[in-house]
DNA sequence: GTATAAAAGGTCAAAGAAAGTCAAATATTA
DNA sequence: TAATATTTGACTTTCTTTGACCTTTTATAC
């Protein structure tokens, strides 16, 4: 059974479609589904983060909201630095999966080409001390990112 | 006689069915069937094995699940003979990419994706004991043919 | 204009909900 | 009987949900 943060999470996404950025209200979306505001920031802090692509901004008070932006990768060569040095030299299962979950989004690679380096360089194909692991996925996952990021066709 | 996991085996197998992929929350399952949640994971990794063409995901917490997608052998000796006999338990690189190039000339995969698993399971990406290497590339690889090679998808 | 109330959103920690691990105890099989 | 397979349960880790309390901004009343 999905989560309700799954839910809210798909709302948003939905909500969100091809546009740049959306704006919501927490309380709003807190009664639409019944779960507290709190909710709402647990999805936006575990889903809408920078590694997957998004930004966020807020304002308190009477017509306060909160705006869910999308950073598109696109030809922008800054953003893809950016994205390379994110990794530094230590990369977690968790947070390959949200740059590999951005990296489809904008159609850097497919859903099975993402698919294939995440089963790869997954905690469990990667059987070792969990120091070295992260180690040795950040080295692999860039060279796939420069692969990527920088490599037109094969 | 058939021991409780047989019978747990089978009864997944059977809400398998002729899908690709199914969810079963351990929790339900092992008292469904009055035996231990660990139980579960027990029949999960004597019986569900790459070996014998299945992957599994989970996550933990609220809505949690754990996911188990099979490949079709019926129709694909091939890739049986591919996944349980040609690789085994050691790998080297440089078989991994002959297997690779079979592959993408008979269209099971992209040769993008091909070079994404070339790269992750390359002897510079895993960087360790070689004897070691070879394992963590056989198992790795495994589950990228396995993925391959499962209906539908992603 | 200032004080006060109301309207947002933010933070954090505790409780709850799953699944994972590991090793001891038991049963089966060769 | 020795080796292997299964069963069980205590303990761990991860992820989610909830609620009490905090801060900021805007609206309203003197």
């Amino acid at each position: 059974m999905a989560s309700i943060s799954d839910i809210i999470e798909n709302f948003i996404l939905k909500t969100l479609g091809d546009d740049d950025s959306v704006d919501i209200s927490r309380n709003e979306l807190a009664s639409f589904f019944s779960c507290a505001p709190s909710q709402i920031n647990y999805v936006l802090e575990t889903r809408f983060t920078v590694d997957k692509g998004f930004l966020k901004e807020s304002h308190r008070g009477g017509g306060g909201y909160i705006k869910i932006s999308k950073i598109r990768l696109e030809d922008d060569d800054y953003v893809k630095d950016l994205v390379l040095e994110s990794v530094g030299d230590e990369l977690t299962e968790k947070r390959m999966i949200q740059i590999l979950s951005r990296l489809t989004r904008d159609a850097v690679m497919t859903e099975k080409e993402a698919e294939m380096v995440k089963i790869c360089l997954s905690d469990e194909s990667l059987a070792m001390p969990f120091v070295m692991r992260d180690r040795t996925r950040a080295k692999a996952f860039k060279s796939v990112l420069v692969r990527s990021l920088k490599g037109g066709e094969v």
